[in-house]
Formats: C-alpha cells, structure tokens, sequence
DNA sequence: ATTTGGGGTTCCCTCAAGGAACTTCAGCTG
DNA sequence: CAGCTGAAGTTCCTTGAGGGAACCCCAAAT
C-alpha cells in the first residue's frame, strides 16, 4: 500500500489518525458540528473535491463517528455527529485553542466559544481526572500500558 | 497548487492542520516528546521514508514546534520541543484519551501516562477556563470572533 | 414530459508518499 | 596517511491519492 496504514499501530495517537487523520477530515467534523451537515453544504463551505469528500464522509460513516440520515422523501441526506463523533470534537476544541493563541495573529479568533454553563467565552483547559490540576506534556511520565506490544 | 493550502483559512483549525496536519507529523512530535529525539532513532521507530521524514522535520522546525540542537562536534543534531511543540503535545494527549476509550480493544491502552502532581495513572479531562466545569462539545455555542472573514 | 437540485461517480492530470540507492562530513582505526 | 564508519540527509523512480470538471441518477414540482 501507498499511504502507511496507523490503524495496526499499538498506539493510540496513530489509531485515532486513522479515523480522522486524513486531510480535510477534521475540517468536515467542524462543519458538521457547526452545522454544515448536507453534502454540498459542505462541499461549498470547503471548497473540497466531491470525490474526496464522499471518501471521507463514507469513512467517517463506517467508523462510527457521523450517521447518515435521511430527511426527506427523496433521496436527501444530512450527517450528523454520533456520541463517538461529538466526542472527538475535543480534539478540535484543543487544537483551536491552540491555534488561537499560536496563529490568530493581531485580527484575534476567528470564531469564539460560548460555555452554556457559565455563558462566558472560554477556551478550554487540560485537567488530570483524578486530582483537577493541570495536566499537560512536562507534566507526566510515560509507562508501558497492557495492550503495549514487545 | 495541489494539495489545499490550510494555512489561508479563517479558522484556528485550519491553520493548526497546517502545522501538524500532514501525514506523520503528530507522530514525529509523539516520538520526540517519548524521547525519540534523533532522525535515525525517529526513522527506525516509525519506518517513515527518509525523504518524508527531513520535510517534516524541516516544516516543524520553521514553525517553531521543534528546535534542531547539535550534540557533538560532529554534524549530528537533536531534535528537541520548544515550549510552542510542547503546548501541541496537549492535541497528542486528547487524541490518546479518545483513542483509549474507543479503540483500544480489550488489550487495552498501550502506554499510561502518570501525572506528575498526583503520582496516578490518569487521562486528560476538558474543562472551561472561566468556570472550570466539563467543557465539550455539546457544551458551547460558537459566535463570530474579531479575525472572522466576511 | 420536462425541469430542478441534491448527492454522488467517472475520468484524467498532477503532485506527494514510499523505497532504495547514493552522498557528505567528521572522527576513528590501523 | 588511507580507509572505514555512522549520522543525517539527498536523489531518483514508481505508485497512488488529491484536484477539478463533467457526467449520472432519482424523486418531486411544474
């Protein structure tokens, strides 16, 4: 094969580049979210080709992370963020925040985040799910986990 | 030009993916904050072809993401994380929880990560900057920011 | 019966990823 | 000194994925 295949890598950075690593994959998960869930909603929003973008949706489909669904008599279709999917959206919450502060520049984000529990604009913060505090790259040690392979 | 250029866009995601969106370059960033700080180590490690391996190396160097430091009178040199990179790895680990959760299987995960502060074995865990409550994506709306193109 | 528009397919062209061989440079070895 | 070694690339060729445009199918509306 061309293109090196993540997914049988024991490592789930690569496994989880596998499902949405493919160019404008992350791209199509934001449209999604955002509200761009018709096909050539979102082909107009990206500029992407029809043929790629039918790939991806068809793989994001078959992993699991938008459903097709029909919203009309005739042949129509929305996708829509399964719990899987939604979930994945973290990723991109991370990566705004970094790209808002690393690479906005002096115009300032492009789009801003509202919080429904405190209606503040907010980024979003990494916490250790055991004790709260931060928890970020020089903040850990790596060990060997049990689906590790020799 | 034929591979979409990212970096253009009017959205921090975008821009992001056009750091570390091509194919292999959150996993050389994986291997350098592992320790794999050297191109034959980083070569070895993950079977990339040499040719893809100096661009992508090249690219996070001019993007600040990762610093080339020699370590020898010879012409040999490291690749270390700047405090840029570092903040990046934050993607690596949200991408390491979804893919623990989801894809693992029954081995399990095939690396923990033990947080410094608290000493267990833990995941990340998002939460809003303001209010600290869990901030995902069914959590927020999102509004037009000040760098948004009309 | 014809038009319309969503949701794709098909086709061709270019460029990027893979892979292997080759190069360079400084130190070591005999 | 000549030759060897090992890290870090560079070059070259082949293959296949992304871009773009044209085409197709189907059900409803006119």
């Amino acid at each position: 094969m061309q293109r090196t295949d993540f997914g049988d890598m024991a490592c789930s950075i690569a496994r989880t580049l596998d499902v949405i690593g493919e160019p404008w994959s992350p791209l199509i998960l934001r449209d999604v979210f955002a509200g761009f869930t018709r096909f050539e909603q979102i082909q107009a929003d990206l500029g992407i080709s029809r043929k790629v973008l039918t790939e991806r949706l068809n793989h994001l489909v078959g992993h699991g992370i938008l459903e097709r669904r029909p919203y009309d008599r005739r042949p129509r279709h929305e996708y829509v963020l399964t719990d899987k999917g939604a979930e994945l959206v973290d990723l991109l919450l991370v990566m705004v925040r970094w790209g808002d502060k690393h690479l906005a520049g002096d115009a300032g984000p492009p789009v801003l985040y509202r919080h429904h529990a405190c209606g503040q604009i907010s980024a979003v913060d990494l916490r250790c799910d055991h004790c709260d505090k931060p928890m970020h790259a020089r903040d850990i040690d790596l060990l060997p986990g049990p689906g590790a392979r020799p």
